[in-house]
DNA sequence: GGATTAAATATGCAAACGCAGATAATTGGG
DNA sequence: CCCAATTATCTGCGTTTGCATATTTAATCC
């Protein structure tokens, strides 16, 4: 049997998200932030008051572990924790001023591992790349029976 | 500031990246498989003879985490240790024959996660893709002081 | 050819992780 | 209004991970 599988796009995509993923946790450190607490950030500075399932969903990241790290995040003050208005039973979660100031130091980082990354690729290439890596999570998520 | 972070490459990356990596996990549990073992099979299947030091680098994954990830597969036979050729101090791996044809088993699963994944991409725009993920990898490989 | 340097791999250790099950709090049926 | 069922979150616990450092082995210099 042949097929390479150093072609397949999951194998391409662990590889490319892996290394960017590593680099950038080397960035984060002097912010204190670990990849994962800063994809948290990013989730709830698209959408506050999500609950913790829901930024599991998001992140992918198991609900225990956010649970956890999420306690962390705002032991420093970075998220609160109020009830939700629509499900008393959970809490929803959103940025304090001083997480989104730190949010805000962040970006331009971010910006700049967009520009590293996208180095040699066309604003075209780049378009269709967001939208078939969109395409690719929704497809894997509707694999999921509801995380 | 603006800036949808939920737009930026690396954030899209690893969305999807952890979706099908979680996903895959899971099939491969049948096999008594890791995701990083898996990935070691993959990157031993398309180049043998490698040290670990260069697994570690194509896969990402720390050279000490694949030491012992490395021994335990040895342990269960599916990989053997000889001495570099090159380099004596090194050692070379392989997939020994029943590596090998626990590869071929999940060569299957991942074709078929290839097709999910893909799902509603054109095989143009797929193309394009692998080109623009090697391309990222290349980007983020050069960004490191030579791991 | 012995000592020094260099490189590859292994190990100690603490932190992060994921699964399974426990807990807390609400909803809905009677 | 109370109890069973449900759902959101948390905790216990063993495993995996990554960093720092040690160890092993060879290459190199004198």
């Amino acid at each position: 049997m042949s097929h390479d599988l150093q072609e397949s796009i999951p194998y391409l995509l662990a590889s490319a998200g892996i290394r960017t993923g590593l680099a950038f946790t080397k960035e984060l450190k002097p912010y204190a932030l670990s990849l994962n607490e800063w994809r948290v950030c990013a989730t709830l500075r698209h959408q506050p008051l999500q609950r913790i399932g829901e930024v599991a969903h998001h992140t992918s990241i198991d609900a225990s572990t956010l649970s956890r790290l999420i306690d962390a995040m705002i032991r420093r003050k970075l998220l609160v924790r109020e009830r939700d208005s629509a499900d008393a039973r959970a809490r929803a979660l959103h940025l304090t001023p001083k997480g989104e100031a730190l949010v805000d130091q962040v970006i331009p980082l971010a910006q700049m591992y967009e520009r590293v990354a996208l180095a040699g690729i066309s604003a075209e290439q780049a378009k269709t790349l967001r939208e078939i890596l969109a395409r690719i999570y929704d497809n894997l998520d509707a694999l999921n029976p509801r995380v």
